[in-house]
DNA sequence: AATCCGGTTCTTTTT
DNA sequence: GAACCGGATT
């Protein structure tokens, strides 16, 4: 088609109004959300935007579709239309129905919501997409999206298209805790020695090979020669065959299985290719084989494919993320758009341009340097204590100074390489009265009885899932041992088919008299609760299932302070499945577990309570704080001792450094102790050498003054932080409100702390529901604690 | 079937 | 130093 004049100055027209509607992004931004059609890789340093451009871009392709890109006029458009478009740009329009023809005038071709499919890793990541779509969008539009992560998408495929995956119609999902299981089981099933096939080793084996895209078969036949890996090849097949018998999927399978699908199934292929127009895929650095695979067969139809990443970000190359899918972009579409995002909008130009010293260490990235017009802010503080014990009382007396100056708890994070440090913090900042949250530990999930509640409620899902059947079969007890169970699986294995159907019918295996009533007791409630889950809301399945699997009555029998804890958490799943109910529109037992089974403890992180947070590196990505603690950087900590063979181990572990400061907005803390008590020995070790690799300009240095280390009685050997000035006690925390221990203590008094010994309080400040406490120990100087939760250390002298 | 003891192990872990 | 697992013991 010919390109009018008219054509022309609608196309400017268009441009400006597009232009205006995304004016809060800068010039890199609008060219990523602009290009929609085609191949685009999106390198989105530390800070840059990249959510925000993510949401923008869908934002885009639905309300504008190729709009900026297409040349021509639409075709209903006579001057007029012309005119109405120059006025919408003179004037914003004002009413909803000039707003609605502003973007029928400047659309071309827009995607309906269903047609777009953004993916990203962790749910937190999917929700915040599907909330600020919400916002900018509205509901209706934005829940038509997919915005899933990648193992929910591959599961909702997996759904509709069942029969087609070989799969049976309530298959189940085992976690990282059940595979392993299955895994042992298969390992002692082939008579083979668990210390030299180590579970978990073999378990990541079998997963790399998934993540390759490997069958049991294709393993072998690539590893044939190595013995060890022989080995692993017929534990993999043994695995997968009892999954199979179980009609159980891991977390690697959700997505293998998916690709399969789409690989052999052509109708299924076409019908994805079709519906997706545009496929978006987040933090691709962090993607494997099979994930590259799946994406690349979504996006097979149209190409609109864009991806955005850091390889500067890539840390999980240990869990079979390849940063060759982002590095290699360009070789698998010649003709892709490749943007950077340089600019960062979240450090102070001190902590970004350290951040670049320490990363510009690595080779084999993507040139790519980040700037910032934020202000330089003030230096990074390295301290260096003797023992963890200064390490962590320096980060517990920076953070009451920074509280005690205004900042919030909630604003401070605690970060570290490895999870065993979180001990040595969490001591201090108990001693201090520091409130805190830690991430990651013990999740909710994996209680014991939790775990338990979920097998009763697979179990009624999935009968045949035989590895939490044997969980809960004799879990409250009901008298039937582990030889009993063993002679079913022997059975049913005899006999092709599943345990349960043999526990059913007990009756007629005279091995199986001991337990024979019981067993058919068990399975004719399971069978009972499967025929009300028919009509039965789900909330009320479970008060059934706490009923009549007596799980309840016998932890209200044994009533000590473990089960009153226990009966709390499983009341407790159960709010979480009348929450699950009410904010979904097709509640069903299937929905639940699976969300369930999606889940990671990050997605419990409540940014609202007033806490110190404290997490892993790697626990971090994606997230920010004003005030960020690295601690323990010490060689043989961070970077690791494992890491110091290889020179790719040792670069990730610089990135995971990168990302590691990169979440710091206004100030960054990095701590280490020359000696330490670590796996029950002390340790001496020099600081980190990412440390060295900081610009020098970029520090200041704080180490133990040699000439107080002789003074033995504090044990507290580094120079106190400055003297502080406290806020006067201003008149709007002065309302009165019942602050039990907060009120406790008054200026001029004489008390005992646990950890510090005797002191006398300076001064009382009332802030939040707690009070700071200034308080002089004798031989161990200054200190400020919080009331409410150090008075349980505390005593009056 | 439950409990105790002793030996072993100890990165990170979006789903 | 602690947590977890497996085998042996009651």
């Amino acid at each position: 088609m010919e390109r009018t004049q008219f054509d022309i100055r609608y196309a400017t027209l268009r441009r400006a109004v597009i232009e205006r509607d995304f004016a809060h992004l800068n010039d890199k931004q609008k060219e990523a959300v602009f290009n929609t059609e085609g191949p685009v890789l999106i390198l989105a340093g530390a800070g840059s935007g990249k959510t925000t451009v993510l949401i923008n871009k869908i934002v885009n392709i639905l309300r504008y579709g190729s709009g900026v890109q297409c040349e021509q006029a639409p075709f209903f458009a006579k001057d007029e239309e012309l005119r109405r478009l120059a006025r919408y740009l003179a004037e914003k329009p004002q009413t909803e129905e000039e707003l609605t023809d502003m973007y029928r005038l400047c659309s071309v071709s827009p995607a309906r919501p269903w047609e777009v499919i953004a993916i990203t890793f962790t749910n937190k990541a999917a929700n915040e997409l599907r909330e600020r779509l919400n916002t900018a969008i509205g509901a209706e539009a934005a829940s038509g999206v997919w915005a899933h992560t990648f193992h929910s998408a591959c599961l909702r495929i997996l759904r509709s298209n069942f029969d087609k995956a070989s799969l049976s119609r309530n298959f189940t999902i085992y976690d990282e805790d059940d595979k392993r299981r299955v895994l042992t089981e298969s390992i002692r099933a082939l008579g083979l020695d668990e210390k030299h096939y180590d579970p978990r080793a073999v378990g990541s084996e079998i997963s790399r090979a998934k993540d390759n895209l490997l069958s049991p078969r294709a393993y072998e036949a690539e590893n044939g020669n190595d013995h060890y890996r022989k080995t692993v090849a017929s534990i993999y097949h043994e695995y997968q065959g009892r999954l199979s018998m179980s009609d159980a999927m891991d977390f690697d399978d959700i997505i293998v299985k998916t690709v399969e699908l789409l690989k052999k199934h052509e109708e299924v292929r076409n019908h994805y290719q079709n519906q997706f127009r545009y496929v978006l895929v987040d933090e691709y650095q962090d993607t494997n084989y099979a994930q590259y695979v799946l994406s690349s067969l979504l996006a097979g139809g149209r190409r609109n494919i864009s991806v955005v990443g850091d390889d500067d970000q890539s840390i999980y190359k240990f869990r079979g993320a390849t940063i060759q899918n982002i590095l290699g972009f360009e070789d698998q579409y010649p003709d892709a758009l490749v943007i950077r995002l340089e600019q960062n909008y979240r450090s102070t130009s001190t902590i970004l341009n350290a951040a670049n010293g320490v990363i510009k260490n690595n080779c084999g990235r993507k040139s790519k340097t980040l700037w910032t017009e934020n202000p330089a802010g003030g230096k990074i503080t390295v301290y260096r204590g003797s023992t963890q014990e200064e390490e962590t009382e320096f980060i517990a007396s920076n953070i009451l100074r920074d509280v005690s100056e205004g900042v919030p708890f909630s604003k401070h994070a605690v970060l570290y390489r490895n999870n065993v440090l979180s001990n040595n913090v969490e001591q201090a900042f108990k001693r201090n009265g520091i409130p805190y949250r830690i991430l990651s530990g013990l999740r909710f999930f994996d209680r014991a009885e939790i775990k338990d509640m979920l097998a009763n409620l697979w179990i009624i899902q999935n009968p045949a899932d035989t590895l939490r059947l044997k969980r809960i079969i004799n879990n409250p007890k009901r008298n039937i041992g582990d030889r009993s169970i063993e002679k079913a699986e022997q059975i049913a294995h005899n006999e092709k088919t599943t345990v349960f159907e043999i526990l059913k019918n007990a009756n007629e295996y005279p091995e199986l008299s001991r337990g024979r009533e019981q067993m058919t007791a068990f399975c004719k409630m399971i069978e009972e609760l499967r025929q009300m889950e028919e009509f039965l809301p789900l909330d009320e399945l479970y008060d059934e299932l706490l009923e009549k699997s007596s799980y309840m009555s016998a932890l209200k029998i044994k009533n000590d302070m473990e089960s009153r804890a226990r009966i709390e958490n499983v009341l407790e799943l159960k709010s979480n499945i009348t929450d699950y109910c009410t904010r979904t529109e097709k509640p069903s037992l299937n929905g639940f577990l699976e969300e369930i089974s999606l889940f990671t403890d990050i997605d419990r992180y409540d940014a609202s309570a007033d806490a110190v947070i404290m997490m892993t590196m790697h626990a971090a990505k994606g997230l920010e704080f004003d005030h960020v603690f690295l601690c323990g950087m010490e060689e043989g900590l961070f970077p690791s001792f494992r890491s110091m063979e290889s020179d790719d181990d040792i670069e990730e572990e610089r990135r995971l450094c990168y990302v590691a400061m990169t979440r710091a907005k206004k100030n960054l803390r990095i701590t280490c102790a020359d000696r330490r008590m670590i796996f029950g020995q002390t340790r001496y070790s020099r600081p980190s050498r990412f440390i060295e690799e900081i610009p020098q300009e970029f520090i200041e240095k704080f180490e133990p003054q040699t000439n107080i280390t002789e003074n033995k009685e504090s044990g507290y050997r580094y120079k106190p932080t400055e003297p502080v000035t406290l806020p006067k006690i201003s008149s709007f925390v002065t309302k009165k409100e019942e602050q039990p221990s907060a009120n406790l203590y008054a200026v001029g008094e004489m008390i005992t702390h646990k950890a510090f010994g005797r002191g006398m309080i300076l001064a009382a400040t009332p802030m939040g529901g707690d009070c700071l406490l200034e308080i002089a120990f004798d031989g161990v100087g200054t200190k400020r604690l919080m009331a409410k939760s150090a008075s349980q250390y505390m005593k009056k002298a």
